[in-house]
DNA sequence: CGGCCCTAATTT
DNA sequence: AAATTAGGGCCG
């Protein structure tokens, strides 16, 4: 009963969005956009999002609703967002930063995940290969876990970048996902920078402490978190706990090239095995 | 390995 | 709406 006052008194008392322990940290002078589902940053400078923050949901990921496809300008944006021309004939995917795939519970949120404050410029061969492989991973550790909160987007401080369009659309070198499941009795988190190629690896090898991403995002996710757990959760990377179907062919993992890791100070991962 | 089916995104 | 492209998973 004690509970159930101070959530009255904390969601009618705080800023808004501020009840969604997914959200990075923002500063007042932030473009958040919230739309159905989901809510990014964006950044006009490379125009595209920064960041977007969602709660993912077993029922959610059980949805039926068809894949919209109905890409259009973000109306929300106020300088503009990008444009479909952008990327016409770029060579590059219009990537959804969030998955269509994680909005089949609502036509709204599916058509929502079709503006183009919500693409990025990304590898064909990437966008229809390991990261949707990731996304996939995504959707089952909602299901396993009954909801998840995720944050996904490009890394945008590892230019210089090329650029597409008219609007001058960044190529992001490389993306980022931090995971947070924080839900009894496991609270867990995981992170992973993949590069904007074809990806050659395991899931696995991909994989950093939410620590790293923030690192080289210079996001600071979880924010409204308590400090120690926020510690707790983001400087500890258990992969036992996060199925990969981990590929376990240790000859093909010897020779990994990780020049696409930015350096980074420490690395505190324990591998399970 | 190829064959087959599935998913996602794009093109026409 | 249908076809195309890319890739994953599975199976024999």
């Amino acid at each position: 009963m004690k509970k159930c006052i101070f959530l009255v008194l904390f969601i009618t008392t705080t800023p808004l969005f501020s009840q969604n322990i997914e959200l990075p940290y923002y500063s007042n002078s932030s473009e958040i956009i919230q739309h159905t589902g989901y809510v990014l940053k964006y950044n006009e400078q490379f125009e595209q999002a920064e960041w977007v923050a969602y709660q993912l949901t077993d029922i959610e990921v059980n949805g039926n609703y068809e894949r919209s496809n109905n890409f259009r300008k973000d109306p929300h944006i106020s300088k503009e967002s990008a444009t479909l021309k952008d990327y016409k004939g770029s060579g590059y995917d219009r990537g959804h930063i969030i998955p269509a795939a994680d909005m089949k519970w609502s036509p709204d949120a599916m058509s929502a995940s079709f503006f183009m404050s919500n693409m990025s410029p990304q590898d064909p061969s990437f966008n229809r290969g390991i990261w949707k492989k990731l996304e996939g991973h995504v959707r089952k550790w909602a299901v396993e876990n009954r909801e998840i909160y995720v944050v996904t987007g490009p890394v945008l401080i590892d230019g210089p970048y090329q650029y597409i369009g008219v609007n001058n659309v960044a190529v992001p070198k490389h993306y980022y996902k931090v995971v947070l499941d924080y839900l009894e009795p496991e609270l867990e988190a995981i992170g992973f920078i993949l590069p904007n190629i074809k990806g050659n690896y395991p899931l696995s090898q991909y994989a950093v402490t939410v620590d790293e991403v923030e690192k080289i995002t210079d996001i600071d996710f979880f924010y409204i978190l308590s400090d120690d757990v926020e510690e707790m959760l983001e400087s500890d990377l258990d992969l036992s706990v996060w199925s990969l179907s981990l590929n376990i062919d240790v000859k093909k993992d010897q020779n990994v090239d990780t020049t696409y890791w930015i350096n980074t100070s420490s690395d505190t991962r324990h591998n399970s095995n």
